[in-house]
RNA sequence: GGGGACGUAGCUCAGUUUGGUUAGAGCGCAUGCCUGUCACGCAUGAGGCCGCGGGUUCGAGCCCCGUCGUCCCCGCCA
């Protein structure tokens, strides 16, 4: 291949062929980098030596699919090339086959590309073509068979499941494929396999396994296709940490593929946890900033006693940040959901804040103390107003949500401008005890967190009723550097509890057995409890190539828009299609 | 659904501030010369619906309105 050859091939008689990357005429001697998937080899054409092949060279352009035969030449120490793998030798064409002519690309085939990636996208299979594309499509064939290779070992066995079933219309929006035999009946493209793979815990294949395509009918994001491939993982009798111990090291093979050891086991820490000291589910690590929910001090109480909820957070050795970067941090948090934001520095001369003239020296002092400011340390401040909202109680309030969101948002834009994010660096994190409901103030009623199928943690059993956003479930994400790559729970596997959560989430008992019917039938026979997680394999690679965009390692992504550039989907079709499906557009 | 950025030669961009004659650059491409190049070099040349539609104006790449496309974010994504 045209990457292999080295000095050791000298005087061997080959035969390549490649793509043209290049071609170099000085007239009587051609050069041409011959290229393939693994690197360059650079040929060389003399006409005087072989004037045949020289003229086919002389017709050769870029990306011309070629043939070279003739044999492998040292060259000499002058015109060694010590950039490239192959520098050392060159290869003497004696024959010369044009194997296929290629028009002039639209852009380069090479790494270091500036081309919009609407061109790369409509020109996809010249894209693939730059070593690092390929180079990506092969790393992800080797995540995909440590994945077969990790889980095979542990007894797990891939299954396929069906792309083509039932619309559930809890959580994404479906994507729906007509039924010829049948109009005006529709299957659905799965969101995930959820029920099959309980299905097949039921069915008696302890440890499930698949590597498969998901599909969901909402708006896209650089991490969020309208198609993406999960490793979806279920086992029957599980304990949640040994579940956890069978990822982490499947985990420690993938990053093993890039060269990294990574650090076992896993902290663990709860969803309540998170949000507070974070202010999000998914909290980078990387970095060490924390807010703490703090009390208004005795001596401020007056001044802010508009204040529900109070949030610190200390910046270490960054007193010495200027007063417009602090102005236009102030911008920024007044872009987020928090009511107020304020500041004070804490040097050797004492506290810097201009919240002394507000609430006094004296409480800010008492401020500073609180969260145990050291000389050197900038510390942030956000609070929520009180306000009369009539949520129903879940483990935090509505007040205290908006403040760890706000906080959440205000961490990541801190780290970020005041350059905080270690480059390099792999944090990964169980987050744990999920709340099982959200309570959706638009629509006055509780959606499932998760997914409706998890369990309920043990002693919240009985808050069902009367305390649903109150109740823990047994429910868990795998998060690295701020990026969710995982998620799943413990299963309901008995029919009463299963029944209880549909009538939580405001279903009557008629509509959880037109949607669920099968299921609930199903889950009467015998199920084993069983958990599992899923995990986003596209976003795994993309952290394994360095790449924070899925596009980069699928071979053929869609735009935000969902669509395919190259082969212009969705399209129009026939109206004897449409005619054949008995559907007419409006 | 909302917000922001971008759209000029095959590619990457300048030109838009302050409307004015023939819209530029680099790379690529074509042709010629060249036996040690490797981002080859040198010379010559071709290449433009300035995303699209409307408007203002004596005159629009530039101003206004609309629209389409791409990217990022919010909503959404159990």
């Amino acid at each position: 291949m045209c990457g292999e050859l080295r000095k050791a091939h000298v005087g061997q008689k080959v035969f390549l062929a490649g793509w043209v990357d290049r071609r170099r005429d000085l007239g009587n001697l051609i050069f041409i980098d011959l290229r393939d998937h693994t690197g360059m080899t650079q040929v060389v054409v003399s006409r005087e030596k072989d004037p045949e092949a020289h003229e086919k060279g002389e017709q050769v352009r870029s990306e011309f699919v070629v043939g070279v035969e003739g044999e492998v030449l040292e060259r000499s120490a002058e015109t060694v090339n010590a950039q490239v793998a192959t520098g050392e030798v060159e290869v003497r064409a004696r024959r010369l086959l044009i194997l296929n002519e290629a028009k002039t690309p639209p852009f380069a085939i090479e790494d270091e590309t500036k081309t919009a990636e609407e061109t790369r996208l409509r020109y996809r299979y010249l894209d693939l073509r730059r070593p690092r594309m390929q180079e990506r499509l092969r790393l992800r064939h080797r995540a995909a068979l440590a994945v077969r290779e990790h889980l095979s070992e542990h007894k797990f066995v891939e299954v396929e499941t069906p792309f083509m079933t039932r619309s559930t219309p809890e959580g994404a929006r479906d994507f729906l494929v007509p039924s010829r035999i049948q109009h005006g009946k529709f299957y659905a493209l799965p969101q995930s396999p959820q029920l099959f793979k309980q299905l097949l815990m039921i069915g008696g294949t302890d440890r499930y396994f698949q590597i498969v395509r998901c599909f969901r009918d909402e708006d896209f994001r650089a991490d969020r296709q309208a198609e993406f491939t999960q490793v979806d993982i279920e086992m029957a009798f599980p304990e949640r940490e040994a579940l956890f111990e069978i990822i982490e090291g499947l985990m420690e093979k993938l990053w093993a593929l890039a060269g990294v050891q990574i650090e076992r086991p896993f902290p663990h820490l709860t969803y309540d946890e998170a949000m507070e000291r974070f202010g999000s589910d998914k909290p980078d690590l990387r970095f060490g900033l924390e807010w703490r929910q703090i009390a208004v001090p005795a001596a401020a109480r007056e001044k802010l006693r508009l204040f529900e909820s109070l949030k610190a957070m200390r910046l270490p050795k960054l007193a010495e940040i200027s007063r417009s970067q602090l102005d236009r941090l102030q911008d920024f948090a007044r872009t987020t959901s928090a009511d107020w934001f304020s500041y004070f520095k804490v040097s050797g001369r004492g506290i810097q804040s201009p919240l002394g003239k507000v609430i006094g020296d004296e409480a800010v002092k008492a401020l500073a103390e609180g969260i145990g400011a050291e000389p050197g340390d900038l510390v942030l401040l956000l609070g929520i107003k009180k306000s009369g909202t009539t949520s129903p109680r879940t483990t935090r309030s509505s007040a205290d949500r908006r403040l760890d969101e706000a906080s959440g948002v205000l961490r990541l834009e801190a780290a970020r401008r005041f350059e905080l994010i270690p480059k390099g660096g792999w944090h990964f994190a169980w987050i744990v005890d999920f709340p099982m409901f959200e309570f959706d103030e638009k629509e006055k009623r509780f959606n499932a967190m998760h997914h409706p199928f998890t369990s309920p943690q043990e002693e919240d059993l009985e808050k069902l009723e009367s305390d649903p956003g109150d109740v823990k479930a047994l429910a868990y994400d795998l998060v690295l550097n701020g990026s969710e790559i995982g998620g799943g729970s413990i299963r309901i596997h008995r029919q009463d509890i299963q029944r209880r959560v549909f009538k939580a989430l405001g279903m009557t008992e008629e509509q959880a057995r037109a949607r669920f019917g099968f299921f609930l039938d199903a889950l009467e026979y015998g199920t084993p409890p069983h958990g599992g997680i899923a995990l986003g394999f596209d976003r795994i690679v993309a952290l394994l190539s360095g790449e924070s965009n899925i596009r980069e390692v699928i071979a053929f992504p869609k735009t935000a828009s969902a669509v395919d550039l190259m082969c212009e989907a969705p399209a129009e079709v026939d109206s004897r299609q449409l005619d054949e499906l008995g559907i007419r557009i409006k």
